[in-house]
DNA sequence: AAATTAAATGAACGATCATTCATTTTCAAG
DNA sequence: CTTGAAAATGAATGATCGTTCATTTAATTT
């Protein structure tokens, strides 16, 4: 055997994720050319096709490698934390963990809650699963304050797609190279997200 | 003079416009052609040269629109209010209004929040301005309230974002057919916006 | 009814799209 | 060094894109 298999091709591959994840958040997965992502990456676009099947596995391959790597951050966090903490802890631990793990990575947010549109329906069926999965750390969190009585959440699944929203929200226009820090913003959405359920 | 300017013509252009903004916001202004346009109207794509003079110029005049009726609106709703209103009630009004107004009118908002990046530079300035003086009406209120000290909000620019990206929120997954009237979310909403800044 | 202009047609323009493929280059294993 | 497969090239495919335009149709004023 000559040549196995990924001895250049990963390198090449992950130069072409970069380059769809930069031009795909800036203008728009059908707005970008196959083209354009090859002369971003500094080769023919036929080239492309040795690393992806079409353009849309490789939209997919962003997106589901975003929440397949978001969920994985997750879990790392969660084995740090002490066993049955309580629910304030755990939700001033995710509200941090989801602020800074978003912040860090603007471009593959913004591609995995806009492009969904643009996936056909067996792909968005399992983003849509790993999205749900994310959801539910926050959903667990909620109930069982409610149930504790420390929070005041009467509809767990509402309270978290409002939260989501607004904590994914921050990725839209904080810099940071603004006045105010990254510590800063942490501070001043997680009193949003306490006030705003208890 | 016969066939003055607009007989027939501003009915078409409103065909245009409602066909374009359902197409736009289920699949992405750079997903969608002008023949398709064309076609859910009825119409030749040439046709639609007579009331848009591009394609761009379509995007512009939907969002453009958009954010000048959401602006109106809410001049309508401030009218009602009574002279030197409390923060609070103020709060509950704007809040009130911005789920009810986005909720009636899911594919604009989707549009307007969406197709930025696809803009051209002058229009997407425009379209900013917009967006800016609705942010400050909310910016204001909580401006009063934390004088009045009715409100803990150190950062008013900050929390209106968040506010609104929450709100906005709802219009990805709020559906009239669900377990939950516009009511119900109304006030889960409300309770968790005045507990988020008090 | 005639005149006039808005509005729509139907065909065409060049450009660009995602994708394919025969061919060539590259490079590590034998 | 030879070999063989991975990886890249370069050119081509048919399709579709936004837009233009000469012409026809439709409707309203004179």
């Amino acid at each position: 055997m000559a040549r196995p298999s990924g001895a250049k091709g990963e390198e090449t591959a992950e130069r072409v994720r970069a380059a769809a994840l930069s031009l795909f958040a800036r203008q728009g997965y059908a707005a970008v050319s196959m083209r354009q992502i090859a002369s971003e990456v500094g080769v023919q676009p036929g080239a492309l096709y040795n690393h992806f099947p079409t353009k849309q596995d490789l939209l997919k391959d962003l997106m589901s490698g975003h929440m397949a790597a978001l969920l994985a951050a997750w879990e790392q966090e969660a084995a740090t934390a002490p066993a049955d903490e309580a629910p304030k802890p755990a939700l001033e631990r995710f509200t941090r963990f989801h602020i800074r793990y978003h912040l860090a990575r603007t471009d593959a947010v913004f591609i995995s809650y806009m492009e969904l549109r643009n996936l056909e329906p067996e792909n968005f069926a399992g983003i849509e699963a790993q999205r749900r999965a994310y959801e539910d750390v926050l959903t667990r969190i909620l109930e069982r304050g409610a149930a504790a009585g420390e929070f005041r959440v009467s509809e767990p699944r509402v309270v978290t797609r409002a939260l989501i929203a607004m904590l994914t929200g921050l990725g839209t226009w904080y810099r940071p190279s603004g006045r105010l820090s990254e510590t800063d913003i942490e501070t001043i959405y997680l009193n949003m997200v306490t006030g705003s359920v208890t």
